[in-house]
DNA sequence: GCCAACGTTGGC
DNA sequence: GCCAACGTTGGC
């Protein structure tokens, strides 16, 4: 079980939009990017991550679990690059904004503070548990 | 194969 | 809206 953080601009794919999407999931597609793509490729049926929204809010919103396997992007023509599904599992009761997890000394070293271009990232057992804890999540 | 230029992304 | 960081592209 692995657990990682996946981006999006809100505007573009919301998390209303991934919890419309149901069970079954959608396609976390378009991504673009090699490093992305790898992360993708290591993640299996089961694992977890975080919903994280880019530009105005900034923060995790809530939590996805992957429900396929590596497999082509059906909105790449070229059928050169991959995606997995992910499907809602359920929301934050409370965001956890960047500004909190940069506030937080634990997590200074999150891929997301060093590297927030990267749009599909890995997280640390020890990361998931602090911000399931910060957002109020389970437990 | 290396390096510079450019475009895109995302935080502030 | 601006600026910095990163990835990608193209010329050499």
């Amino acid at each position: 079980m692995a657990f990682w953080l996946f981006k999006t601009e809100p505007g573009t794919f919301s998390w209303d939009d991934q919890v419309r999407a149901g069970s079954k999931g959608e396609q976390w597609n378009g991504v673009r990017n090699a490093l992305a793509q790898k992360n993708m490729r290591a993640m299996t049926r089961g694992d977890l991550g975080f919903f994280y929204h880019s530009v105005n809010e900034k923060c995790i919103v809530g939590v996805v679990k992957v429900v396929s396997g590596f497999h082509q992007d059906s909105t790449d023509p070229s059928g050169k690059w991959h995606c997995v599904d992910v499907a809602a599992v359920g929301p934050f009761p409370k965001p956890v904004t960047l500004a909190a997890i940069k506030s937080e000394p634990r997590l200074a070293g999150m891929v997301l503070v060093k590297n927030s271009r990267l749009s599909v990232q890995p997280v640390t057992p020890e990361e998931w548990d602090l911000i399931c804890q910060m957002g109020g999540y389970g437990a």
